[in-house]
RNA sequence: GGGUCCGUGGCUCAGCCUGGUUAGAGCGUUCGCCUGAUAAGCGAAAGGUCCGGGGUUCAAACCCCCGCGGACCCA
């Protein structure tokens, strides 16, 4: 039985526990026999799947479903990131914490054992959640980054880079979280508008001239080492008077501007190119508050970064600045660093020890302003950059970590990626190569806990390395568990005679993920399953440039030289409707929940798939709805279908013998499947929705059963009947294979509860192959003249409705004037669906020409004559090139043609030609319309009654008879009536208007 | 500041790669129709500087260049 309508709720849960209890995914998982290697991005363990997360894990389903069905057994592991400071800052927030010392009082083994609590916790939910959305992957074994056997599989990847010669150990400014007291990379930066302190500050040069600098962290001065200026950039010294008093100040020609913050007049003394400046020496301006800084010589020197804005010249912290540093290395600059790695200063730092940089930002500016030495102190809003997790505004700070030097690997990076297949074709050869070409040497080392630990060893009494690659390595063998602090116990033998031991950082979260195309086999440690990689597919969306499309292809090129993926499909992010991100402070979350429980599992699916996959989705409920409303219609279809088959006991198989509109929706639905096929050889996953709603809606249910339903109500057994039945059975069949993989609840649903009780199938609809398409019933001919044929019918309705005909009014003729040859074989349809009793094509229908002047024209020429020559013109039937009246020789271009509509007719345009109606109606097709009227009114009685469709009825009418001569018999054949009399109505009566005639009807039932 | 993508009726999008009838859908609006798929369905109408400007071409929503706006990534 097929419910009246449909319930997404009720059929999932129906689905749902089909496929629990008799362990289909299990079945269909082993089925096919080619391999195919796709490899998960594991989302991060935060707890809950946001609406990109379930897009995500949608696309990969339904690929993975499509694969299946094409006898391929796809890898359908699906993976858990579950290290990381995410992880450890919520931990940290529910335990209250603010710093690292609380952590380590805390104890770090209670606190790891806290975190992998939490992760598990989450991956549990999330699992939960993936479920739900009908996503078939293996949730019983999945990979994930806390595992030992995964663990290794990073540290087999370094102990590779180590031994290429990429791993090294360097002092490098990093970007510096305070709060999380660690090194983040790049990724974990998050800009955003910040407010910050912006001082233009004097040094004052040994000569006794000042170079005014500009800046927007007072908190790096103290770690001043050097004035970079541009050796090209114009510098003027100028000098400037305040209060009467003259100094001489320098800095570039073209922001003097800049003075007017401070002096009230100035006059330039020379002008000269910055590398003039170079070696120039200056005496520190926090010399006094920072004892440690005589230590350091000060002098300017030249750097091509430097711009001309706000003073041209630019003060250098090589501690606390990536390009102060490279410049530093460059002039053999010290690196004088007084911040620790809470962002406070230490005792080198003088009188700002124990200051935070905050703090100090108040005091430096103060004390600078007492020297005599501030110009100008303002206020910024700028972009900043945060930590990605707590938010604190990072800083730069030089210290020590360890690097794999990607710049080493570039070449051969962008050679791989040149081989990989990228959807679209851009996300490669633009979007990942920009940013390949610009990647920095990678960062791996964390200053945390919650991680994989790096397995290095050094030496403590002769510093020698000690890099293991192996889980075997490790001393125990039972229990394992890599994770910090057990691992920190764990010390090495030196050559020397020393004792090794682990350096205490653990791996940038990025590199866990990045190993997955083999960790997720579990090599080396397994390597059974080696032989699939690299992986055939991954899809992920376009965040993912920076992040696992590049640290999958640095550490895969580290370990193979190869890239690890072949085909790589980006997809985009969900915005919300006005294209925003969604996120909490807006507010604008939308829960995938939310959407379920509204249009259900199926048209979530089918919603997120719509669109173009590589475009970002601005989600909209009405759209999300209107995907509600189309599977409605499917459905409606699908039951129609199904009560007149059952109702006849239907099986497929039997001799047919096709009409026309049987030949086109066959031609239609292979198209479809030529379509689909094709679209998913490219991942264009999108383009099958689409293909699939127009061909459903667009010709199957608004074109295909209407011109059906008479045959399908024909009583006695007969072929025209049967082969609609075929016609829609074939239809219904192939078009839930080709959706399954996207709709797979709603399909699995027709499959058992409709195909199955028309003919044998297998156990799921899983278990049947994709359909292929048969071209040889693609007829192209055949769809164009339907194509005309549906103009012509919505011309006929467009000329009706401007008649004021209903459709429900037979009318004696419709004319076509076309010069499109062989439509007769479309007569009948456009007849019947246009309720007219006879279509004729012609090439030009006769029509008289209303032939004026323009008067503006003609005016001026024959001025008085203008009228009776308006009168001549009116006369002629024709149109000729020129007339000549009374002498003059008007051109046609003088007079407005008209064409005049015959009497009793209307028309209206399509594509190619007009169509008119004859809009007389006499005395039989008036009394037709009658009978139609009467039928029409009889059956919305029958429903109001809630008679069965089969049921017969005794009729009353009390109207004239003679308006409904000649079509008695077809009154009570529409309506089952066993008597029609025209007396006094009786059983259910009801009044109703036909027209401006008031007529009573009564039926009841017969018995 | 740089890179990539996107910009088409009130809204959401297709078309663009491969230039060529009158730029298509859906939603919404207005008017109507249909009726045993029916707590559905269908049609018609109104509504478009195809972001702007330049170029190439017989011809540009489409190809090229320069702007503007948005998203993502980077600086």
């Amino acid at each position: 039985m097929i419910p009246p309508s449909y319930s997404p709720q009720r059929i999932e849960s129906e689905v749902f526990k089909f496929w629990k209890e008799n362990a289909i995914y299990e079945k269909v998982k082993t089925k096919g026999g080619r391999k195919f290697y796709f490899v998960d991005g594991p989302p991060y363990t935060t707890g809950r799947i946001h609406l990109g997360t379930a897009w995500n894990k949608v696309i990969k389903d339904t690929v993975l479903r499509y694969l299946r069905m094409n006898n391929f057994a796809p890898t359908d592991t699906p993976g858990w990131d579950m290290h990381g400071l995410p992880i450890e800052v919520k931990v940290e927030q529910e335990l209250g914490f603010r710093n690292k010392r609380d952590i380590e009082s805390f104890g770090v083994e209670k606190f790891v054992k806290k975190c992998m609590e939490y992760a598990l916790r989450n991956k549990d939910m999330m699992t939960e959640q993936f479920k739900s959305l009908a996503i078939w992957m293996d949730w019983e074994r999945p990979y994930m980054t806390i595992k030992a056997e995964y663990m290794n599989s990073a540290w087999f990847a370094i102990k590779k880079a180590y031994e290429k010669g990429l791993l090294e150990r360097k002092m490098r400014v990093v970007n510096w979280c305070p709060r999380c007291e660690t090194a983040l990379a790049e990724a974990e930066v998050e800009y955003a508008e910040r407010e910050d302190p912006s001082i233009y500050v004097k040094f004052r040069l040994k000569n006794g001239d000042y170079v005014i600098i500009w800046t927007t962290t007072p908190w790096t001065i103290p770690a001043n080492i050097a004035i970079a200026v541009n050796p090209k950039l114009k510098y003027a010294r100028v000098r400037a008077y305040r209060n009467g008093i003259a100094e001489t100040v320098i800095l570039a020609e073209s922001l003097l501007n800049v003075l007017a913050k401070c002096y009230e007049r100035w006059e330039v003394l020379e002008t000269f190119p910055g590398e003039k400046l170079e070696g120039l020496e200056y005496e520190h301006p926090l010399a006094e508050e920072v004892p440690e800084q005589e230590n350091f010589k000060h002098f300017i020197v030249l750097a091509d970064f430097v711009s001309a804005e706000n003073t041209g010249c630019v003060h250098i912290a090589t501690a606390h600045g990536i390009e102060d540093f490279e410049l530093g290395l460059k002039y053999g600059l010290e690196v004088f660093n007084p911040v620790d790695d809470r962002g406070i200063f230490t005792e080198i730092a003088g009188k700002y020890a124990n200051l935070s940089i905050q703090e100090a930002n108040e005091v430096i500016i103060e004390d600078l302003l007492k020297k005599d030495l501030l110009i100008a102190e303002e206020k910024i809003f700028h972009r900043y950059g945060h930590c990605w997790r707590c938010k604190t505004p990072i800083i730069f700070r030089t210290t020590e970590q360890w690097f794999i030097r990607i710049t080493d690997l570039k070449e051969k990076m962008l050679e791989e990626i040149e081989k990989v297949c990228w959807i679209p074709e851009w996300a490669g050869s633009a979007r990942f190569k920009d940013w390949i070409s610009n990647a920095k040497d990678w960062c791996i080392s964390r200053q945390r806990y919650w991680g994989i630990p790096l397995p290095i060893w050094i030496c403590e009494k002769c510093g020698k390395m000690k890099v293991v690659g192996s889980i075997n390595e490790v001393p125990w063998k039972e229990d394992l568990d890599l994770h910090r602090p057990r691992i920190d116990s764990v010390k090495f033998k030196c050559d020397c005679g020393g004792e090794m031991s682990r350096v205490k950082d653990v791996f940038d979260v990025w590199f866990d993920s990045g190993v997955a195309s083999w960790g997720s086999i579990g090599y080396p440690l397994k390597t059974d399953k080696f032989d699939l990689w690299p992986a055939d597919f991954i899809t992920e969306g376009h965040d993912q440039t920076r992040g696992w499309f590049y640290s999958q292809l640095g550490a895969s090129i580290i370990c193979f030289d190869k890239a690890p993926y072949k085909t790589v499909l980006m997809h985009g992010f969900t915005l919300d409707e006005q294209g925003r991100k969604m996120s909490k402070s807006l507010g604008n979350v939308i829960e995938p929940e939310e959407v379920i429980e509204q249009i259900g599992v199926d048209c979530f699916r089918l919603y997120v798939l719509s669109s173009a996959v590589w475009e970002d989705l601005k989600f909209s409920w009405e759209e999300a709805r209107n995907v509600l409303r189309n599977i409605n219609i499917l459905w409606n279809t699908i039951r129609f279908a199904y009560t007149y088959m059952s109702l006849d006991k239907f099986r497929p198989g039997r001799e047919v013998e096709l009409s026309l509109e049987d030949r086109w929706i066959l031609s239609k639905l292979e198209r479809f499947n030529e379509d689909a096929v094709s679209a998913m050889e490219k991942y264009h996953l999108h383009r099958v929705v689409k293909a699939f709603f127009e061909f459903i809606i667009e010709d199957f249910s608004r074109w295909y059963i209407p011109l059906i339903r008479a045959r399908v109500w024909e009583e006695a057994e007969s072929k025209r009947k049967i082969s609609a039945y075929e016609t829609m059975f074939r239809v219904i069949d192939k078009t839930l294979r080709i959706i399954a993989p996207f709709a797979p609840i709603i399909a699995e649903w027709f499959y058992q509860n409709f195909i199955k009780s028309f003919r044998d199938g297998k156990e799921s609809i899983f278990m049947e192959e994709y359909p292929k398409p048969e071209r040889s019933l693609i007829d192209a001919e055949l769809e164009e003249k339907m194509k005309i044929a549906k103009a012509i019918v919505e011309a006929g309705n467009s000329a009706r409705s401007k008649a004021k005909i209903k459709l429900r009014w037979p009318l004696r003729e419709m004319i076509v004037e076309t010069n499109i040859k062989g439509l007769e074989s479309v007569a009948e349809i456009i007849a019947k669906q246009s309720n007219v009793k006879e279509v004729k094509f012609i090439d030009r229908f006769p029509k008289e020409l209303i032939i004026k002047p323009d008067f503006k024209k003609i005016g001026p020429i024959l001025k008085g004559r203008a009228k009776e020559f308006a009168e001549y013109v009116s006369k002629m039937k024709e149109l000729p090139e020129e007339i000549e009246f009374d002498g003059f020789r008007i051109p046609k271009e003088y007079l407005i043609v008209e064409e005049k509509i015959p009497e009793g007719y209307e028309f209206a345009e399509f594509s190619n030609g007009k169509v008119y109606i004859n809009t007389k109606l006499d005395e039989n097709l008036l009394r037709e319309a009658y009978a139609r009227e009467v039928v029409r009114r009889i059956q919305q009685m029958r429903k109001e009654m809630n008679l069965n469709v089969e049921e017969f009825i005794v009729s009353t009418v009390e109207i004239d008879p003679k308006l409904l001569e000649g079509w008695i018999d077809y009154i009570k054949n529409e309506t089952r009536s066993k008597e029609l009399k025209f007396e006094r109505a009786e059983g259910y009566v009801k009044e109703w208007e036909i027209e401006d005639l008031r007529v009573k009807i009564g039926i009841k039932r017969w018995s």
